[in-house]
DNA sequence: CTATTTGCAAACGATTTGCAAAACA
DNA sequence: TGTTTTGCAAATCGTTTGCAAATAG
């Protein structure tokens, strides 16, 4: 795979959640506000696509912390509901922030080749998840669902193609 | 993650490739028909369910062979459109022998417990990969769709809920 | 003061790779 | 025989974990 074309794309949806807002969240759980916390969570307010704990700690710049603390945090964050894993199938994982209560699951449209990434608001499966569900007697149903293509940029640079 | 409930539950595609139509695919690309090859690929065309590297190992019995070689093997089935790989999220990529030619991929309820998988024949979102293409002029789209839930059976053994 | 969180280093599991020997065509 | 493939061991990479020190509330 390729270096990034870019950082990040057009974003659908607007950063809306303030720092103090994503702080509340923490302290409402009897979390604590450490430096690494707020840190991180001001990184993924500034991102409007899915990062990798790599990404993330990278962009810490000045309030860098251990990569092990930003592995421990996305996974309090995650079960807090504050952030949502992805899975762009390359083996690492991405975090999303995720906005408010309502914040209606999306998913993306990733390039193989430079991984730009795009939000899809688009989503159909969730009829078919219940239907699924129903049939099969399962619970808490969930999809994860995510296109892969090749961006006009990296087709234009001729890149190889990838399976 | 607990042990798989049942190494396969009700297969709802058929395997109908021989062995020898396989390997007959082998050689029309000027592949080697190595023991292990064969063995790997019999494997599959005996299981229903997507297989991860290590259970095909596991399955070889008489005919094993080095861990490495079933990696190599699966990259070099998978470049020749023989296999199908599959990323349920765990780290882990699983593989499923393509039906032939026309064989419309599908996709896989499965269980975030034991790991049972089920098959999934409803696609919607290739209508949907169309016009994403379109949109942002990508090329060589394609998605990737699972469903995750916990079954009757995990429910019933009480197993903790996983996020 | 006391439970949480962090840093560091070591452990892990899946996957990949270099290289010489072995096996297909 | 010439090329592809294998076995073995070591290397990589993302992620996790043990433990003692640092820190929030």
């Amino acid at each position: 795979m390729n270096k990034p074309c870019a950082q990040h794309a057009h974003p659908h949806r607007l950063v809306q959640q303030s720092l103090t807002e994503l702080t509340d969240k923490l302290r409402a759980r009897d979390r604590k506000i450490t430096a690494p916390r707020q840190a991180v969570l001001d990184v993924l307010r500034r991102h409007a696509h899915p990062l990798t704990n790599r990404e993330i700690h990278a962009a810490l710049g000045k309030a860098d912390c251990d990569l092990a603390t930003i592995y421990r945090n996305m996974h309090t964050l995650e079960s807090m509901g504050l952030v949502k894993r992805y899975d762009f199938g390359d083996g690492t994982a991405r975090f999303e922030l995720v906005q408010g209560e309502g914040d209606p699951h999306h998913h993306h449209l990733v390039c193989r080749h430079c991984h730009t990434i795009i939000e899809v608001e688009d989503c159909f499966p969730t009829e078919l998840e219940q239907r699924l569900a129903a049939r099969h007697g399962f619970t808490e149903v969930s999809h994860q669902l995510e296109f892969f293509g090749v961006c006009p940029r990296c087709r234009r640079d001729g890149a190889a193609s990838v399976p």
